[in-house]
DNA sequence: ACTTGACGTGGAGTGCACTCGAAGTACGAG
DNA sequence: CTCGTACTTCGAGTGCACTCCACGTCAAGT
């Protein structure tokens, strides 16, 4: 930790700026949901750069709208690949998109029922203290 | 399957009414998410009314909303208990309800997210085939 | 040099919400 | 009466995404 001009973290560093714990960092990394596994210190602890690290922040993302591993596994391949797959990457994440939307509107009705139920509470409330 | 008079429905009539499948439903009523559990015909097979199948759409609705079981039981264990609680019954709902937005408003910013890194692929064909 | 805490690996364990299988009973059509 | 399908119970199994454990190594401060 007395390393200020190299830009490079460890474990614990890269969880505290992406919000992943250290476990589910090398599970990831087990998996192969980093693009490539981060360097190694000559002590074999790693070290996360900067582009590791918004590689993770991605990744999060990617997980927090409900984007299943196996699809995430899939697009860490697409990224390994190189340029060549960018086209497949996007349409990969435009159909993220579209099911991300969807799932919106879905919680969105939904919320509207809640909301329905809820006022329904507020009648009777309303019939047991308030009304003639 | 020959009754129009009565208004009960066979498990699998509930089933396809609700979208949930005939082994949820089961499940559902054995850990004790339904208010109570649905009547029997003399051969002991269910019957489901039309209170119980707007119960088990409510509670396809929290589910959606990601409501855990743990909770969707404490709301059942709510409604038995009688009108006496239906202000905490109201609680829970605003509970479930703020937790819910939130989550659509984390969902959005995820969605921004998302939307750049599409637009950045965007730009890497537009390098590619049409730049000058 | 010593201690304390972070990091390494591999594999096992956890929690959630279903989901299925086996073995037996019931009901309606032919 | 027989057939085929739908229903019953109970417990076990599944899939997903972590999460933890045990045990060993390494690093940094005093």
């Amino acid at each position: 930790m007395t390393q200020a001009a190299t830009e490079s973290l460890t474990i614990a560093e890269a969880a505290e700026r992406t919000g992943v714990s250290t476990h589910t960092l090398r599970y990831y990394e087990r998996i192969g949901a980093l693009r490539e596994p981060p360097e190694r210190a000559p002590s074999g602890h790693r070290r996360y750069t900067e582009r590791d690290v918004s590689w993770i922040v991605l990744l999060t993302c990617l997980r927090a709208t409900g984007m299943p591993i196996a699809t995430m596994l899939r697009y860490a391949e697409l990224a390994r690949q190189g340029t060549a797959t960018a086209a497949e990457r996007r349409a990969l994440l435009m159909a993220h998109r579209a099911e991300v939307v969807a799932h919106v509107e879905r919680l969105q009705a939904n919320l509207a029922m809640i909301d329905r139920k809820i006022e329904s509470y507020d009648d009777i409330e309303r019939r047991r203290f308030g009304g003639q």
